[in-house]
DNA sequence: TTTATTTACGAAACCGTTTTCGCAATAAAA
DNA sequence: TTTTATTGCGAAAACGGTTTCGTAAATAAA
């Protein structure tokens, strides 16, 4: 239906051999020959098949990003970044969503082994501990790069934030603005990036002679409902925390929602601060401070090596190991 | 590199074509040959190229979701919903951001006639007021669906919310709880859905015996910035509305930051209702007033009724004109 | 027993490009 | 003038599946 090589081909009076390499501008055609050809696709508006040069040329031009969700303004934030430099480069950008789930990113990662991608961005969901269904993409030659959520032990380019860092000021910033009880709420433990940002405020704790019971670092789940009723029981108790850290968005929520139903008040009587990019924290009340992490630039900065591997096959990704600073901005909901 | 069915064929001492047909579990192949045919496929964990077959079938088992931006509660949520069909139907999800750049979304539009999807979503962008590229590939026989922001000349299918009487709802709720003048904000003139709403919003006024003048509707940016400063001119005139109808939602942020810079009261001076899907708004001080759009089921309604398309050639998208009611959710930015 | 039908499979064309190679004709070097 | 390079193009073989059609053997119908 659609026109292609062949009809311009017969049109001319030309081989379809020629008419492809006049196309891609090569140098065994002759500048009239070249001008004739653009101009004839031009005016039957010629767009080649993508699969049959896919096929020929074992290459895609698009790339897989594979997400644990998108209903969060990290990611939406970063498939943007993704998205700018993969315009940029002329590919093809495919979404998958794990919703969290190992068994369905081992599906989709499994798939990309046919070749439908050339290369691919991924953040692993909450449940994946384990790597062997990333390592075996890899051993058929395909470059992963990990950004924000990654697998610590595959040696592969990994674009991150300073978990443990910007957890450490986020607990800091806290206790020096009066807390003696700081929890921190998680919604996964298998998480490399939950356990640096744990660890940063354990640290933290420790480096400001806070001894840290098991107690005060709380599991939560998905659901909004759940992680509400958690928060409400610890907040009810008479020994509750004077500061939360809350290492996930979607967390925040539930906190501000328990303490208004309590009438416990933020930061008089609590303190909060949340890990989120949402632009709503200017305007909640009390204004939330957050660690807000460079969404964008993750995705784009991942997105942007991906393709360095990608135009150079020798590319060593394992060498790229960045880290982008996450940036803590206080707000009212920790004011002394 | 990897396994093809040739290497399956010599192995087994069968053909291509049998391993073909006994793959999709032809009638023609003996059970017994499936079997062996399964195992040894599985053993060697065989991926059929996808390319190889797309052009073969000439369909590519993938769809094209184009959208204006992803950074917005309500396009996150519809690709939730698109995915989650998408991912029963076996497809995959080709994403193009707009950026509400008409220019890019022809660009885009174009290169689906060459076969890259079977079937297109799309929500136009802000510039969009003509729609010559949309007719173009549906010509050359490509389904295409519109959700949310559609083209109201094209004959297709059309997902969208009730827009009109949303809006008319929301005028009303601020009418009764007292306001006298109610402004109308914006983003774009040529957006349907958003004349949808303006007429909404005039009906209500009208039909409450409020003359409406044109100064009543305001025509923001994208930037937030911008729209922080011609937000808080309105409200520094004397004057000023007591009610705001926000039509978008990056217009909430701007909103609350003006009233609380000018000290000016939600909802004692002024109410505010916004369009939205923001989860916040439950704990913005005062919480928000919403139309929420069923922005997940739009996505997932939208992507259903692609996929019928797709299924039976025959089936006539124009007849689809489905309207999914947004809820008008009460809270304290409108309270009396 | 002969003929018709079904079963199970293979050969080969095909999808639309890309790419290698070969080969004239022309231009440059000897 | 002959030899060598260069230029501009075409034939044909890929790429890896799918699908049509043909056919031998097995089975059923006559």
């Amino acid at each position: 239906m659609s026109v292609k090589i062949k009809d311009l081909a017969k049109e001319l009076n030309l081989s379809v051999a020629t008419i492809s390499k006049a196309l891609k501008d090569s140098h065994e055609i002759s500048p009239e020959t070249k001008q004739r050809v653009l101009e004839l696709a031009k005016k039957l508006n010629y767009t080649p098949n993508p699969y049959a040069s896919s096929l020929r040329k074992r290459s895609s031009k698009t790339i897989a990003v594979v997400l644990p969700e998108v209903a969060d303004s990290f990611f939406s934030l970063a498939i943007n970044g993704i998205e700018s430099v993969a315009k940029d480069k002329g590919y093809h950008v495919l979404i998958y969503l794990t919703h969290e789930s190992f068994v369905r990113e081992q599906a989709i990662l499994n798939e990309f082994k046919s070749g439908r991608v050339d290369g691919i961005l991924i953040s692993v969901s909450g449940e994946t501990s384990q790597s062997d269904h990333i390592k075996e993409v890899m051993a058929a030659g395909m470059p992963v790069v990990f950004f924000d959520r990654v697998c610590e032990d595959v040696e592969t380019a990994k674009i991150v934030t300073d978990d443990f860092e910007s957890s450490y000021a986020a607990t800091c910033h806290l206790l020096k603005r009066g807390c003696k009880k700081v929890i921190y709420l998680s919604t996964s433990s298998t998480l490399s990036i939950n356990n640096k940002r744990m660890e940063g405020y354990k640290k933290a704790l420790a480096d400001n002679c806070i001894k840290n019971t098991a107690a005060d670092i709380i599991l939560c789940y998905s659901d909004i409902e759940g992680n509400y009723k958690i928060i409400r029981e610890i907040l009810k108790k008479k020994n509750r925390p004077d500061g939360i850290i809350a290492s996930v968005e979607k967390l925040t929520t539930p906190i501000y929602l328990a303490c208004k139903d309590l009438k416990i008040s933020i930061p008089g009587t609590i303190k909060v601060v949340s890990f989120t990019n949402l632009q709503a924290a200017l305007i909640l009340s009390p204004t939330l401070t957050t660690v807000t992490q460079p969404a964008f630039e993750m995705g784009k900065y991942a997105a942007t090596i991906l393709f360095k591997a990608l135009e150079k096959s020798n590319f060593n990704l394992s060498k790229e190991n960045t880290i982008i600073p996450s940036v803590l901005i206080p707000r009212d909901s920790t004011a002394e």
